[in-house]
DNA sequence: TCGAGAATTGTTTTT
DNA sequence: CAATTCTCGA
C-alpha cells in the first residue's frame, strides 16, 4: 500500500487516500489528475474496501477509458480489467441493453449520429411541409439537444412555448420522438436521458446498480452536462462515495451542453463534501505556464487557483504574426522538421477543422509524416455508412432511415417514386419500411419490373440475414459479402475512380475492425446462451457508434499530429504550435458576436489555456493577417488572448510593416518588434528557421529522425491515416510509371511527371501538377497513380 | 430514373 | 472555396 502513494506529492496522497464520502478534486491543467485517479482505484482495491467491479469510474473517452484499465492493471496485475471503467455513453448503452424493454425500446435499438438525426428531420419537414429555410435541421436539432440536455421533453417543451417558432418547434420535436421511438432508436442524448427515466420508473433498477458501486470516480467533471450530473447524482445516491476530477478553467464544451455549474457548486449539490486542489503542474515549463496563467487570470466565474510548477524556466513561449494563412502553414511545417523534437512529440493545433487543409498540403508537398485527428470521423464517412447501413438492416429490421439509405445504393432502379409509394404504404399500414418492402406486392401501383427490383433488395437482405443465422458466418464474412455481392464495390468504382482505392482500404479496414471485435468478444463470456449471430452483429454496431475520433488514433509511429484544440484536451506534447490566433477565428467571429459575448468569451479563453498547457517544452503561437474563408480573402488582427500573454514573458515577431520583398522575405521576421515599445534583450528562437540570420540558415540542429527507424512494427496503420503514415513501414518500392507519364496524386490531382531519383530512402519524383505546379515528392508517400 | 452541371449554402468546437 | 442540394435534359 505505501507503494500506491511512493511518488505522489502531499495533496495528490490526500486525493488518493480520502476514499468515503463526496469528494472534489480541482486538478489543475498537468497536475497529475490521471495518476490521482489510478492510484485512487487501486487503493481501493489494495485496502480492500471494494472489489474491482464494485468501482466505476467515469472518463471522457474510450481511449482514457482503456488507458486507465491498463494503467490500474500495471499497479494491480489482474485487476483493471474488472473496474468498470467506461464514458457516459457507453455506460448507459450498457445499462440499456439490460433493461430498456421496461420502457418499451427493443433491446436492440439502433443508435443514431448526427447524420442519421438530420436526415429523419429532413423527412419531418418535408413531411409536415414546413419551410426548410425557417427551420433548418441543424437549428431544430440542436434546440432539440439543448432541452435534452436539460431535461426537458417535447412536452415541457411544448408547454413553454410562447410564441408560434417554437410552437412549431415544440411540433417538430414530437415528431421526432415519435420517429425516434418508431425506428427504435436512440439518438446521443437519449443514451443519457433514457437512462434516468429508467432509474425514476424502476427504483429497483437503480439500487441494483446502486449496491454495486460502491464508489464513483467522474474524470473530466467541468464538461458533464446536467443529465449526467443526475446520472451521477442518482448513482452514488446510496454509498455517496462520490468523487469527481476536473478543471473549471479547462471546461470547453458547453456548447455541447456542459454545464460548468456542475464542477462549480459541488459543494452545494453533496453536502459535506471535500475539496481538494492540486496547483502543482509537472508538466510545463515555467515560462509555459506563466504565459497560460497570464491568459486564463482574465476569466471571472472561476474557482481561485495558481498553477505553478517546479520544473525549469525553459525557453520563451514565441507569438509570431505572419502575411498569410499559407505562409503559417509553411512556417510551422518547417519548424516541425527543424525541431530538437521528434514529429510525434510536436503537435499543430487550430481552432477550426478547416484550418487543416493547409497544414495538410504543406505536409504532403515536405513530405511530413503526419495524422489528423478529427475532422470526418471514420464511422461518417459514406462508404462505412453504407456498409453500416446494410448491417443495421440485417440486425434491426425496424430502421427506416438505413433503408432509405441503402435501397438504391448501389444503383437498382428504385428511384423516388417508388421508394415514396413504399413509404406511403408504411405509412397507412403503420409498419416499418422494410417490412412494407417485404410486403410489397400489396402495393398498388407498382409495375412488375419495379416490384420484382424491390424483392431483389430484400432477398438481398433476407440472404444475409440467413447467412448469419443458419450459415453462422462471421462478421467479417458478413461484411465481405455485403461488399462484394451487393455490388457495391463495383459500383465505388464506377462512380469515382479516383477515392475508389482509399474508400475500399476504408472497408478493409472496417472489416479488420470486425475481426477484432469478434475475437474480443467471443472471450468475453457475460453473453446469453442461446443468442443468435444478429446479437452479436447488433453489439458491433452499438460499439461501433460510440467511438470517437480520438479514440482511433494510433500512437505508434512518429508521425506530427494535427487537431482542433477540443481534440486536444487531456494531451501533452513537448511542443505545441497554436495556429490561427486572430480575432474573428480564435476567439470565433459567432463567440464575439452574441447579446452577451462574455460568457462565451471566457470560453474560448479557456480554450486557448487548454491549448497552451498542452506543451511540455516549446509553445509557438501564430496568427496570419490575411486568411482565406469561405473563398473570400479578408484580413484580420491577432487575437485578444494574445494581447493577455505577458509583454516580458513572450518572445513576439511582427512583421515589419514595409513592403515585403520577396528575395529577403526571412530579412522581415530578422528583428522580433516587441510590442507597445517594450524592450529586452530577445532569447534566439531556434525554431523558425530563418529567424536568426537572415534566410541562410545556420540551422545544426538534429532533424528528428533519429525516431525513423524505432517505430514497434508488427502494428497495422489505419487507413484512416492516409497513406502518409508509414515511418519505418515505408519499403521503397520502384514506381510503374516513368518520366513523360501521366499521373494523378489524391492530394494535388493530375499532372506529369518530369523527374524521378533515385535516393536512398525512396525515389523521389518530381511531377508538374496542372493545378498546383510543380512539386517534388517521395514516391512512397505521394502514393501517385498512372493514368 | 439518373447524371451532369448549376445554384446555393455555409463554419466553430463533438460524445 | 468546398460540399451539398437543385434542375433539367435524356
Amino acid at each position: 500500500m505505501t507503494d500506491l502513494l511512493a511518488g505522489l506529492n502531499d495533496k495528490q496522497k490526500e486525493a488518493v487516500q480520502y476514499t468515503e464520502g463526496p469528494l472534489l478534486i480541482l486538478a489543475g491543467a498537468g497536475s497529475g489528475k490521471t495518476r490521482v485517479l489510478t492510484h485512487r482505484v487501486g487503493y481501493l482495491i489494495e485496502r480492500g474496501l471494494a472489489e474491482p467491479w464494485q468501482i466505476l469510474a467515469i472518463t471522457f473517452t474510450n481511449k482514457a477509458a482503456g488507458e486507465m484499465r491498463d494503467r490500474v492493471d500495471t499497479l494491480l496485475p489482474g485487476n483493471g480489467q474488472d473496474v468498470f471503467v467506461s464514458t457516459f455513453h457507453s455506460m448507459c448503452v450498457r445499462m440499456l441493453r439490460r433493461d430498456i424493454d421496461r420502457l418499451g425500446y427493443d433491446r436492440d435499438f439502433t443508435i443514431y449520429d448526427t447524420d442519421d438525426q438530420k436526415t429523419l428531420m429532413r423527412g419531418i419537414l418535408k413531411d409536415l411541409k414546413m419551410d426548410p429555410k425557417q427551420y433548418r435541421e441543424r437549428g431544430v436539432l440542436s434546440i432539440i439537444s439543448a432541452s435534452k440536455n436539460e431535461m426537458v421533453d417535447a412536452d415541457d417543451y411544448e408547454q413553454g412555448a410562447s410564441d408560434f417558432y417554437e410552437k412549431n418547434i415544440a411540433k417538430l420535436y414530437k415528431e421526432y420522438e415519435k420517429r425516434l421511438r418508431k425506428n427504435n432508436a436512440l439518438d446521443f442524448d437519449d443514451l443519457l436521458i433514457k437512462t434516468v427515466e429508467l432509474f425514476d420508473e424502476y427504483p429497483e433498477v437503480l439500487e441494483n446498480w446502486q449496491r454495486r458501486f460502491r464508489y464513483i470516480m467522474v474524470d473530466e467533471y467541468q464538461d458533464t452536462n446536467t443529465v449526467q450530473f443526475e446520472i451521477v447524482r442518482l448513482l452514488s445516491g446510496k454509498y455517496r462515495n462520490l468523487c469527481v476530477v476536473g478543471d473549471d478553467d479547462q471546461s470547453i464544451y458547453k456548447f455541447r451542453g456542459a454545464n460548468i455549474e456542475n464542477i462549480l457548486s459541488f459543494e452545494k449539490s453533496f453536502p459535506g463534501s471535500k475539496v481538494i486542489k492540486l496547483e502543482q503542474n509537472y508538466r510545463s515549463t515555467k515560462s509555459i505556464l506563466h504565459a497560460a496563467n497570464e491568459v486564463i487570470k482574465n476569466n471571472h466565474e472561476r474557482k481561485a487557483k495558481t498553477l505553478w510548477t517546479e520544473n525549469e524556466e525553459g525557453t520563451l513561449p514565441t507569438f509570431t504574426e505572419y502575411e498569410t494563412a499559407s505562409e503559417e502553414a509553411d512556417r510551422v511545417t518547417d519548424a516541425v522538421m527543424r525541431s530538437v523534437y521528434r514529429r510525434c512529440e510536436q503537435a499543430v493545433l487550430y481552432r477550426t477543422n478547416a484550418q487543416s487543409r493547409l497544414f495538410e498540403e504543406k505536409c504532403i508537398a515536405k513530405s511530413i509524416p503526419y495524422v489528423i485527428v478529427g475532422g470526418v470521423n471514420f464511422y461518417q464517412r459514406k462508404e462505412i455508412k453504407d456498409i453500416l447501413s446494410y448491417l443495421r438492416i440485417i440486425a434491426n429490421g425496424v430502421d427506416d432511415l438505413a433503408v432509405g439509405r441503402v435501397i438504391n445504393v448501389p444503383k437498382r432502379g428504385i428511384g423516388d417514386t417508388t421508394f415514396q409509394k413504399v413509404i406511403d404504404f408504411a405509412m397507412l399500414e403503420g409498419i416499418s419500411l422494410y417490412d412494407a418492402l417485404c410486403r410489397a406486392d400489396e402495393i398498388t401501383g407498382l409495375n412488375k419490373g419495379t416490384l420484382a427490383k424491390l424483392n431483389g433488395f430484400t432477398d438481398l437482405i433476407e440472404g444475409f440475414r440467413s447467412k448469419v443465422l443458419n450459415d453462422n458466418v462471421s462478421l467479417k464474412e458478413l461484411i465481405e459479402s455485403v461488399r462484394d455481392d451487393t455490388g457495391y464495390a463495383e459500383e465505388l468504382a464506377k462512380d469515382d475512380p479516383v477515392e475508389t482505392e482509399s474508400r475500399l482500404q476504408n472497408i478493409e479496414e472496417l472489416i479488420s475492425k470486425a475481426s477484432d471485435f469478434e475475437e474480443e468478444d467471443s472471450e468475453n463470456s457475460e453473453h446469453e446462451e442461446n443468442e443468435t449471430g444478429l446479437t452479436s452483429l447488433a453489439r458491433f454496431l452499438e460499439d461501433v457508434s460510440l467511438v470517437a475520433d480520438i479514440d482511433r488514433t494510433d500512437d505508434t509511429g512518429d508521425v506530427l499530429t494535427m487537431m482542433t484544440l477540443h481534440g486536444a484536451k487531456g494531451l501533452e506534447f513537448e511542443k505545441v504550435y497554436l495556429c490561427g490566433m486572430e480575432e474573428g477565428l480564435f476567439p470565433s467571429y459567432a463567440s464575439i458576436n452574441v447579446d452577451s459575448p462574455d460568457e462565451e468569451i471566457e470560453e474560448e479563453r479557456r480554450l486557448c489555456y487548454v491549448g497552451m498547457t498542452r506543451a511540455k517544452k516549446e509553445l509557438c503561437m501564430s496568427s496570419a493577417q490575411t486568411r482565406m474563408t469561405n473563398g473570400e480573402t479578408h484580413s484580420s488582427h491577432p487575437s485578444r488572448f494574445v494581447d493577455e500573454l505577458p509583454r516580458d514573458g513572450v518572445e513576439i515577431h511582427r512583421k515589419k510593416k514595409k513592403q515585403a520583398s520577396w528575395e529577403d522575405l526571412d530579412d522581415d521576421y530578422d528583428n522580433p518588434i516587441p510590442r507597445r515599445g517594450f524592450n529586452k534583450p530577445q532569447s534566439f528562437a531556434a525554431e523558425f528557421g530563418g529567424f536568426g540570420s537572415g534566410g541562410s540558415k545556420s540551422v545544426n540542429i538534429s532533424r528528428g529522425f533519429g525516431s525513423l527507424d524505432t517505430t514497434p512494427s508488427g502494428k497495422k496503420k489505419s487507413a484512416y491515416m492516409g497513406a502518409f503514415v508509414k515511418g519505418s513501414e515505408m519499403v521503397k518500392e520502384k514506381p510503374d510509371y516513368v518520366v513523360g507519364d501521366r499521373v494523378v496524386s489524391v492530394k494535388f490531382g493530375q499532372g506529369t511527371v518530369k523527374e524521378i531519383l533515385d535516393t536512398e530512402r525512396d525515389y523521389q519524383i518530381t511531377v508538374d501538377f496542372d493545378k498546383f505546379g510543380t512539386k517534388k515528392l517521395l514516391a512512397a508517400f505521394a502514393k501517385l497513380k498512372k493514368v
